[in-house]
DNA sequence: ACGAGCGCCTGTCGGC
DNA sequence: TGCCGACAGGCGCTCG
């Protein structure tokens, strides 16, 4: 479930606590757990049982798709993927089906990293930048304007979408906000990066982040079995919408493959 | 530089 | 009912 909506969802309510949890901060890891060997990139399980244990948790940030946990010294990065999800629960609730990683606390409370396809990752490291020093900028934050898109767009050639996709060009668009995004711009996901005009970039610009803070605001989309409690999937406009009216003009929304990744498009409103 | 194909994994769904 | 392929919110790697 994650790309930058439901990740600043989840970052929101472990950092402020919610109806039936607290908040994260000020608490000190007694204990970590690893299910799955490979959900760990870095270091080795040993050594991070030994390095985490005492450390507390001073702040969770996010860039991109990453959750950034700011403990002390070291940082806890975690990339949720595919499926990915974490569950803060007291440590007498029994362990669930695809609990990769867990962390106890001082306060009787665990972090369940939880992880059907084990695509998700997490990193023990002294300085985040090890990680995510390839993402591209946030597409909420003051490096991303306008004109920079336009700029960027120009100087490339690749199809718009697989570009959106990249992380280091921008980082926390996934499969759901771009085609949101694209259709909110009208602007067809094969289109040459090139040759968006200025005006095009200019409603792309808008329509990436309209879309993201709409995600944000409705907490997220819950989709298939991996349900978080947002509804962002209620307002999609062609995400999941395979022959199903547009909102824009009714025409029925197709599906087609762009970079190996389901796509929907308008094709009235997204001509190429 | 860029795109296609594939691997990593488990679960769900639709068609036969 | 059971089987089988397609598909899934991601990304890193090869190979042209």
């Amino acid at each position: 479930m994650p790309e930058l909506p439901e990740v600043e969802t989840i970052r929101r309510t472990l950092q402020n606590g919610a109806d039936e949890q607290p908040s994260l901060l000020g608490m000190r890891i007694v204990q970590a757990y690893l299910n799955w060997e490979r959900t760990l990139a870095v270091p080795q399980a040993t050594e991070f049982y030994t390095r985490i244990a005492g450390q507390i948790i001073q702040e969770i940030g996010r860039r991109g798709k990453y959750l950034v946990f700011r403990l002390n010294p070291d940082y806890l990065l975690v990339h949720l993927r595919m499926s990915g999800d974490l569950r803060l629960e007291r440590q007498n609730q029994p362990e669930q089906p695809h609990d990769r990683l867990a962390l106890d606390f001082d306060s009787g409370w665990r972090l369940a990293f939880n992880d059907p396809r084990k695509f998700g990752r997490a990193w023990l490291v002294e300085d985040p930048q090890i990680v995510l020093s390839g993402l591209g900028p946030e597409p909420l934050g003051d490096e991303f304007t306008a004109a920079w898109l336009e700029d960027e767009l120009q100087r490339r050639h690749r199809q718009l979408k697989p570009l959106l996709l990249d992380q280091s060009f921008i980082a926390g668009l996934g499969n759901i906000y771009t085609d949101e995004a694209l259709h909110r711009a009208r602007l067809h996901p094969l289109i040459p990066a090139d040759q968006v005009t200025a005006e095009e970039a200019g409603r792309l610009w808008e329509s990436i982040r309209v879309v993201l803070l709409e995600g944000i605001q409705r907490q997220g989309a819950s989709i298939d079995w991996v349900y978080r409690g947002g509804d962002f999937q209620n307002y999609f406009g062609v995400y999941q919408r395979t022959g199903q009216p547009c909102p824009v003009c009714g025409t029925p929304i197709e599906r087609l493959v762009v970079g190996q990744r389901g796509t929907h498009i308008c094709p009235n409103c997204q001509p190429i």
